[in-house]
DNA sequence: TGTACCTTTGTGCACGAACACAGAATTATT
DNA sequence: AATAATTCTGTGTTCGTGCACAAAGGTACA
């Protein structure tokens, strides 16, 4: 273990004042381009890196870093990523970060365009999104690039934008897994139904149409002739939704197998069990409080996991050492995709009950 | 968010100096009765957590710590452990630990006998244990508990201990689960075979008895009548194995599904290829670099995880911060069972290129 | 030459816990 | 009662960085 460089170590060599130094380290300007080489220099040769301890002590400016996903449900898939940025936080006690949340309705493009329309106006040191409409997205991150704001995604990320980092499933290969696993429990040629949100003002979500291209690819490359049947699922009115349901049933096909390629299954789960409708296998994703009961009850075979608290704990953690400490970021950050039993599904709540 | 209680603020709540305080908080005695409860009536009114960057730089003691596990191989789980175990020090690198590994053969149970009665009488301030015979283990706990050494099992807990904490997967859950992923891949009532480690001086490891009993008794609760065909497996003579392959494939039994209590499917995965016999399932555990690899190219259809370097981490971190900020431990940490497919495993190597 | 202004540089303090050390208070011993 | 020994307590230093502030050096202009 050789010894630590320290600033005033950097000094010396450079023949300045550990004030210097600091200056060429942050940036900060005021500095003779004689004395700003002969620290460059020195910076090369050694390898400095500073104590992120008393870094964290002396620091004495804020951050301001706003978060905007959509809507918070109990026990939900967004409420994890924000229990994962808050855990980041908890890191951080001592470092004043003035943090500001804004949430939107997910199904509704007007209000995501309205929000996304106050954000872009705001101060603040960077930004945290939860994208879902592209164009909205894209719009707001073109306001960032401009004003040279850092911003990270989560969940998912939207082409044409130049975010920090993004931390996201590959909702592709979540899809052509999600035809593996459901094919390898039903019988060869069974009809599949699919369960598919559909919004106001827009087709479908980016996460959506990825996880079924990667759902009938799978179909396609392994020559299965399933039947599909697709399901919309409607949030704006959720009275429309059981007579989807019960149209399926009701017509002549038999309904094996039902792939939720968002995470309402608990929603068919419930349908299932009032119209004593059995022996259906299911997949579905994400861990939510609901989508976990169902798993335990047998209602649902397979949950996938996208590792949310992760998501937000990771942008949050890459997003403040970017911040304070100038670290280096990478950029692309696929997360695990669990696949969830009820036999294992016990073992999958880190952030609920322990600390990372 | 409340102010933050520092200790200088204890102190003059409890009308004493800060030194004081201090003493009382790192029970270093040589404090009156009168000073000890006032301070203490303190304590319990506020809510006193030490800013542990401040800690970390004022400390000035240096702790040892001794890790022992069977030995590591390249690219194997008991790598990935030692990873996790080094990472976590990484975020210590301001304190000073004296790291001293000590690895024995687990299919020996004399080498381990040698190196645990070696380690017993060294100094040291904490330890951790990669257990595999129990006897051994407990013998050198025994004399850990009288010496009042903390210790944190990896991997495995040993009954009639008293581990500070232990991390380990729930091995009789991983067998349970096993049997229900590989009979969902095979038809009914197919052939299994076993393929179980053998070892010298003991009959077997304690996690191979606890996934063959779960493994067993999934078959038990679901009726299944599947025939189970045991392969022993010898570390000690490899040159058996192919041996007791072959006899396995020369009977006139099917053999379409083979499960790996360990984690040397590889070595099957060979077999297969060398002798072109196709069309086996097989499930297994642990992603180590050459699993994976056959996991890729189909011969191995799941792997069982069970975050190595997680284990490795928490354990050498929960070590750390019950050290030095006497942080509160818990004890009983069962890690996540991970199912691995070739679809998902590319986003499983957290540890292998970036950092958490 | 004197004043105003800008650029550049060095010095010094704050952050809060850990611990060393000196000195005060108390108890024990002669 | 005087001294020695012990117990107890407060003060002061240390850690390395971030940043405020002051001062020095230089340039421009009346």
């Amino acid at each position: 273990m050789q010894k630590k460089v320290r600033i005033i170590d950097i000094a010396k060599m450079a023949g300045v004042s550990k004030g210097t130094v600091d200056r060429v380290l942050h940036s900060r300007g005021n500095v003779s381009e004689a004395a700003r080489i002969a620290i460059e220099g020195v910076l090369e040769k050694v390898n400095y890196k500073p104590n992120i301890h008393v870094s964290a002590i002396s620091l004495k400016r804020s951050y301001k870093i706003i978060v905007t996903t959509p809507e918070i449900s109990l026990g939900a898939y967004w409420e994890s990523i924000h229990n994962g940025i808050h855990h980041a936080l908890e890191e951080y006690e001592n470092v004043k970060i003035e943090l500001q949340v804004f949430t939107y309705n997910q199904y509704d493009i007007y209000s995501c365009r309205h929000i996304f329309e106050k954000i872009a106006g705001f101060e603040m040191d960077a930004l945290i999104v939860g994208p879902t409409f592209p164009e909205e997205t894209i719009n707001l991150c073109k306001k960032m690039d401009d004003r040279d704001i850092p911003y990270i995604f989560v969940d998912s990320t939207i082409d044409s934008t130049a975010p920090l980092a993004f931390y996201s499933a590959d909702h592709y290969v979540c899809g052509f897994m999600m035809a593996k696993l459901i094919t390898s429990i039903i019988p060869e040629n069974a009809n599949i139904a699919i369960f598919q949100a559909v919004r106001t003002g827009d087709k479908s979500a980016n996460t959506t149409v990825l996880r079924k291209k990667g759902f009938t690819d799978y179909l396609e490359n392994n020559r299965c002739s399933n039947l599909i049947l697709t399901i919309p699922f409607s949030v704006t009115a959720p009275e429309d939704n059981e007579m989807y349901l019960s149209r399926l049933f009701q017509s002549q096909r038999e309904v094996p197998a039902i792939v939720v390629l968002n995470s309402r299954g608990n929603f068919i789960a419930d349908y299932l069990e009032a119209n004593h409708i059995k022996g259906v296998r299911m997949i579905c994703m994400d861990l939510t409080a609901a989508n976990v009961e169902a798993l335990k009850k047998g209602q649902i075979d397979y949950l996938i996991g996208q590792e949310p608290e992760y998501q937000g704990f990771s942008s949050m953690k890459t997003l403040l050492e970017y911040l304070i400490f100038k670290s280096p970021v990478k950029k692309q950050n696929y997360v695990q995709l669990d696949i969830i039993t009820r036999e294992n599904v016990g073992f999958y709540k880190r952030f609920n009950n322990t600390v990372y």
